[in-house]
DNA sequence: TGCGAACCTG
DNA sequence: CAGGTTCGCA
């Protein structure tokens, strides 16, 4: 019996993310491939530290293991991915379809309905993946034994598993390291797997993961940003791992139901083309929101997240901060409390991927039915952190509800705002910040943010991405996020330009003759046009600043139509050119965590 | 070629 | 407001 023991990264991950999804696989797995390959599945954890380590261990036949655990270098795997594109190429044959009999099969067959990408996956040509996917993957039923041939598949998903894993441990432990110099001897030593000790993990694993994850956070609630590196290298990594162990177990799961199965071979679209997408480093999401999957959670984070980081925005309150009134100060009980309460929905929310992906409905072998997270306390988790992953086409409507049925917030209420902690300096927020785990912060933009944007906007009609990372600290940006606040604002001037334009021709066919007679103020039609679109309720004291730059822009449409220039295609551009640099800095009152969850709920609690 | 912005549409 | 397309730039 050949013990592949595999020392997990602290629990904190592993036990609510890998390890049920491990467990669900694997369980699965064994089931399907009978007994004469029975795999037995060994999790122990430790309850003293139930939530500090555990030691997960897959126990296989040595039947069925014939490799020695010094065999996992290099150039086996490479030897192995030679053997399997061999098997791929002699695998173009004509197929033989055949019924699914199996409920599983049947799972499977839906799973793959439901992906509904099968057109197109067939067409798509093997991928060649990065982390030795191959090997794991495309290998194909010839006709042999297919026991055999799924045993030795196992095999090398296993061996490719505890490569993964070692690999992302040591990942982490390199993030640590440079996080704490101090320490650097004592973790790597603890980094370097023992393969032939594996009964030496426990404890050391114990030792260090009862100390990294919770120690280095605590103790460094002054460099948020340091932390940030390690929880999104962490998810990054994390996430493809996730994602290949799903991709290569459920494979040869697939390949084990069906021996004569043929043309889908190529195209196993379980996960499909979506989650390796999402889960390979810098993947594109060319459409963010449409097909929100559940894969992008942690780990779609294909961008650097170091961008993200330099936070030390030497911007202070801007000139125009003094359109939040400034009276009052501001309670510390008020910190901000957003995403402040644990959630554990973590591993529900893994199994009904899962179930969702296998075909199974909510209630089946994963044994989750609970739709819902474990209520977060409702004040310091509003909505979205209750909401599925990625459901922001769902939020949309939200959005609209609440746009159609705007509460005002009172000028006193908005004071508070702009009073707040500036930003994640404040040390609850600094905590409470680094208490979050990955998923805490929001993963989707939400009906606040969207008000939030869109108060921006009277402050800047061009924000950059950067400036966007910055005053959506809550926000866990990744490629999908990133546009999808672009394109807010590229609406926002949309409207923008549309209102001022169709002004300027309207003043111009009044007879207005001097452009600088144009002048937007609080009273006039534009004004209260726009005001209604990004300030619904007129809840908010637009700044000055805005009206000018308002003004500015009615009279360079109204001189430019004057002109004639419309004729031109991008008559526009000059203009935009223009306008792109009145931007101004943005309050800090906005930067404060909470700020767009404290939007809506002062609205909806008024 | 990839990206961002504008443009158009629903 | 989001999706899709086009265009210009690097």
């Amino acid at each position: 019996m050949t013990i592949l023991s595999l020392g997990l990264l602290a629990q904190y991950f592993f036990s609510s993310l890998i390890i049920p999804i491990l467990i669900s696989f694997i369980q699965c797995l064994a089931k399907h491939l009978g007994s004469p390959c029975c795999i037995s599945l060994n999790i122990s954890m430790h309850p003293a530290h139930s939530r500090s380590h555990c030691t997960f261990t897959l126990s296989v036949p040595s039947s069925s293991l014939l490799h020695p655990r010094e065999q996992l270098c290099d150039q086996h795997l490479r030897a192995k991915r030679a053997r399997v594109e061999s098997i791929i190429q002699g695998m173009s044959l004509p197929p033989t379809p055949q019924a699914f009999d199996t409920s599983q099969e049947a799972a499977f067959r839906h799973g793959r309905e439901r992906g509904g990408e099968m057109p197109q996956e067939s067409k798509r040509k093997p991928r060649v993946p990065q982390q030795g996917m191959g090997a794991a993957g495309q290998v194909a039923p010839t006709g042999g034994s297919s026991h055999a041939k799924g045993c030795q598949q196992l095999k090398e998903q296993l061996c490719f598993l505890e490569q993964q894993f070692r690999w992302l441990q040591e990942k982490f432990y390199q993030v640590c390291d440079s996080e704490n110099a101090a320490q650097t001897q004592e973790d790597s030593e603890k980094v370097q797997p023992l393969p032939g000790k594996p009964e030496d993990r426990p404890n050391k694993d114990s030792a260090t993961f009862t100390s990294s994850p919770h120690k280095v956070p605590l103790r460094r609630s002054d460099l948020p940003s340091a932390v940030r590196v390690l929880s999104q290298a962490l998810k990054h990594e994390l996430s493809a791992v996730t994602s290949q162990v799903v991709d290569s177990v459920l494979k040869t799961v697939w390949l084990k139901a069906d021996s004569h199965i043929q043309k889908q071979h190529h195209s196993l679209p379980m996960l499909g083309p979506d989650a390796r997408r999402e889960s390979s480093a810098g993947g594109k999401c060319r459409k963010p929101l449409a097909k929100p999957s559940p894969m992008n959670a942690p780990g779609s984070l294909g961008s650097p997240q170091a961008e993200v980081l330099p936070r030390a925005l030497g911007k202070s309150l801007g000139s125009y901060a003094a359109s939040f009134s400034s009276k009052g100060v501001r309670k510390s009980s008020q910190v901000p409390s957003m995403g402040c309460a644990l959630g554990s929905a973590t591993p529900v929310q893994h199994s009904q991927l899962l179930s969702q992906l296998l075909g199974y409905g909510q209630h089946s072998l994963w044994g989750s039915d609970s739709r819902e997270s474990p209520s977060a306390p409702e004040r310091g988790c509003p909505e979205p952190l209750s909401l599925p992953w990625g459901t922001v086409k769902l939020r949309s409507s939200i959005v609209r509800q609440q746009q159609h049925h705007p509460l005002p917030l009172s000028p006193a209420s908005m004071e508070s705002l702009a009073l707040l902690p500036a930003g994640r300096d404040g040390h609850g927020f600094a905590m409470c910040r680094l208490s979050l785990t990955p998923r805490q912060m929001q993963e989707a933009l939400t009906p606040g943010h969207l008000k939030k944007a869109k108060l921006m906007f009277f402050f800047t009609r061009y924000p950059s991405s950067t400036l966007l990372k910055t005053y959506f600290l809550d926000v866990q940006f990744s490629r999908c996020i990133t546009s999808q606040l672009i394109k807010w604002f590229s609406n926002f001037r949309e409207f923008y330009y549309i209102q001022v334009e169709k002004f300027a021709r309207q003043a111009l066919l009044e007879g207005v003759v001097d452009a600088c007679t144009l002048q937007v103020s609080r009273d006039s039609e534009l004004f209260r046009a726009l005001n209604m679109h990004y300030n619904k309720g007129n809840d908010f004291e637009v700044p000055g600043r805005f009206l000018e730059v308002a003004s500015l822009t009615l009279q360079e449409f109204f001189s430019a139509v004057r002109a004639g220039k419309d004729a031109d295609p991008s008559w526009k551009k000059p203009i935009y050119k223009i306008i792109s640099k009145l931007d101004s800095d943005i309050p800090e009152g906005f930067k404060a965590a909470g700020c767009s969850q404290e939007l809506l709920h002062r609205a909806e609690s008024l």
